[in-house]
DNA sequence: CCCACATGAGACATAGATGTCTCATGTGGA
DNA sequence: TCCACATGAGACATCTATGTCTCATGTGGG
């Protein structure tokens, strides 16, 4: 018996090699298994070790995605002040989550079966669940139907992510491009 | 030597193969040579025949995809009119192409080398304009760049074509649901 | 009728990634 | 010191898609 040490260490080397592959791959989706052991410092045989295949590592990344997109839900405290304010805050949270986002986006293998993770169903109900409060407060028009609003924000965030590390448009701006469109939109405002 | 039947069929043929490709290719991206081949309902032989391989095809889908949206330009008059009126036409132009584009989007591969078609550059450029002819003629707000508001159309157009074909949203909506979130935002206008 | 040619079917080799295995090494703890 | 164990390196088999080839077939034009 190796006692409790084992699962601790796996468990912070786990944590870190996923980190590493959802960087790489989120720059290169298509990275091979090979890279994605060299990019966390490890040899293919550890990362076959911890990960049973490129699935799983899939999988786990997913699982990864989904555990921060709620944390970030949970910091934003979507339920507190105004709609339009908690989606600011929304956004602000998500911001750091964008790339993972972005790359399980287009990962749409993920969605083919029908074994696509509760969890995303999970964050579109709260992420609707806002917008649809916004719309009752009146803050938020209702020709746009929540769940609309939730696959834009999800789009926006990939787009604008993308176009970040494409160079097309400054990181600084982010939290800013993502809410003001989202919320205000292209057209100016009438003066009151 | 064959007289100039030969150029004809092919051409023909090579169109309906394109297209049969598109559409399997945006609902499954991962799709087989195999499977792109009984789509178009012939052979895999003859698909080789005509796409030098799957790479081959792929960037014929990418010529065509733009091809496409530079007709739907042309079609949307986009110096014509107010540039709210021009970005209307647009996504309703848009709307047929919105499936290919958003594989084509997903298609990260054809954007990583320097040999990117130069295709995008002139159609970024061209929806660049539309929106800075918006933000001259006081129609738009001038802290959206026109490259972060063209960014965010391809992306609500992917997101919008793919909560579709998951059945989120109803097809008839598509150009409402974009051009009035990209124009007017989530909240709702003050009146008057 | 005859021939050229595009096609479909399938065999075959190849490439690239993946998954599994063994073995030597180094390190931390008893 | 000694041992257990995780690791790295690499060999090896496998698998899947791909690319290439041949051959029989059918069809359309001369």
């Amino acid at each position: 018996m190796s006692h409790v040490g084992y699962g601790c260490l796996m468990a912070v080397d786990r944590d870190h090699v996923l980190r590493s592959a959802a960087a790489l791959l989120t720059r290169k989706s298509t990275a091979t298994m090979d890279e994605v052991a060299k990019a966390a410092g490890i040899s293919r045989a550890t990362l076959h070790r911890q990960f049973a295949g490129r699935d799983a590592l899939v999988r786990a990344l997913e699982a990864l995605g989904i555990e921060e997109c709620e944390a970030a839900l949970d910091a934003a405290r979507l339920d507190d002040g105004t709609a339009q304010e908690a989606v600011r805050r929304l956004v602000r949270e998500l911001e750091k989550v964008a790339g993972l986002l972005a790359f399980l986006y287009t990962e749409n293998q993920l969605f083919e079966g029908d074994g696509q993770h509760e969890g995303w169903a999970r964050l579109d109900a709260r992420m609707a669940a806002l917008f649809r409060r916004g719309q009752q407060s009146g803050e938020f028009r209702i020709d746009l139907s929540p769940a609309w609003l939730t696959e834009a924000l999800y789009g926006l965030m990939a787009s604008a992510a993308w176009a970040v590390t494409e160079g097309r448009v400054a990181a600084k701006d982010f939290h800013h491009m993502i809410v003001e469109l989202l919320l205000g939109g292209a057209l100016r405002r009438e003066e009151p």
